[in-house]
DNA sequence: ATGCCGGGTACGACCCGA
């Protein structure tokens, strides 16, 4: 099963590529961040025109997250637990039969927290701690489950191409990183790192030719349970994508599994 | 390092992103 993650930077702006990509990738399952759409407006028809299911946690104006599946949803949850205050979309989780089982598959669009001496980053930081608490209890489950989507963090120098310049930024300072290891400790494996030492970037910036001189940054990750670390074939970062027309500043991740 | 780029809302100009 080929599980993908991309922040697609607008559903409406984005449906040309995305549909290009479905068609010539053919995941199981996509799931998107950053779909800019509440529910009623999502473009659904030519995409489940490809035979996908669809699932939407939408917002007016910015954030949003969908998954797109040619599997049917056995389950679906919508929010972040830990915060009835909280109104912003950015977590859908969906559960589906394979065999000998369920895979459960969490859709996280992680804010940025920038600027650092903004609401915005204590905001980052207490959603990152009800993240870990969800996260134990879905481990708790022992099941294969995968938590992808845009993490904006960097996990390690390595994954910036100036990594001198991000830090201090909220996706590369001493309080994000230590929420990050805080979870990964809790028994998730970064499927990229899990196949390769070698650098590699998710997101370069719309401006100053930051993909032009490849600097970019890898904060777009699938973190796997042991269930799911143990069928993991390979991961697929879909650079090419970032050069075309009308493209988002972030491109598919996909991790391949053997279920 | 920044919002220079780019989407969204809404139709001028600001919010938001990383």
């Amino acid at each position: 099963m080929r599980i993908a993650t991309w922040n697609i930077n607008g559903i409406k702006a984005r449906l040309p590529i995305l549909l290009q990509w479905l068609r010539e990738t053919k995941p199981d399952i996509v799931v998107l961040q950053e779909i800019k759409s509440v529910d009623e407006n999502f473009p659904r028809l030519e995409i489940e025109d490809l035979g996908y299911n669809i699932e939407t946690h939408g917002q007016k104006g910015w954030n949003g997250v969908a998954i797109l599946s040619l599997h049917p949803f056995d389950e679906v949850h919508r929010g972040l637990p830990g915060d009835d205050s909280d109104e912003q979309s950015r977590l859908i989780e969906g559960v589906f039969s394979v065999e000998g089982g369920a895979i459960r598959v969490c859709n996280i669009y992680l804010p940025n927290g920038n600027p650092v001496d903004s609401e915005k980053f204590p905001y980052k930081l207490g959603w990152m701690d009800r993240l870990t608490s969800f996260v134990e209890g879905r481990l708790a489950l022992e099941e294969p489950f995968i938590l992808l989507g845009d993490f904006n963090l960097i996990p390690a120098p390595i994954d910036a191409h100036n990594p001198e310049a991000w830090w201090g930024d909220a996706l590369y300072r001493p309080e994000s990183l230590a929420r990050f290891r805080a979870l990964t400790h809790l028994g998730l494996t970064d499927a990229l790192r899990a196949v390769t030492d070698q650098p590699a970037y998710t997101f370069w910036d719309f401006q100053a030719g930051a993909w032009r001189r490849n600097a970019g940054i890898r904060i777009d990750h699938l973190l796997l349970s042991p269930q799911a670390a143990d069928r993991l074939d390979g991961v697929t970062i879909h650079q090419d994508v970032r050069g075309w027309d009308k493209t988002s500043d972030h491109v598919p991740v996909e991790g391949d599994f053997a279920f």
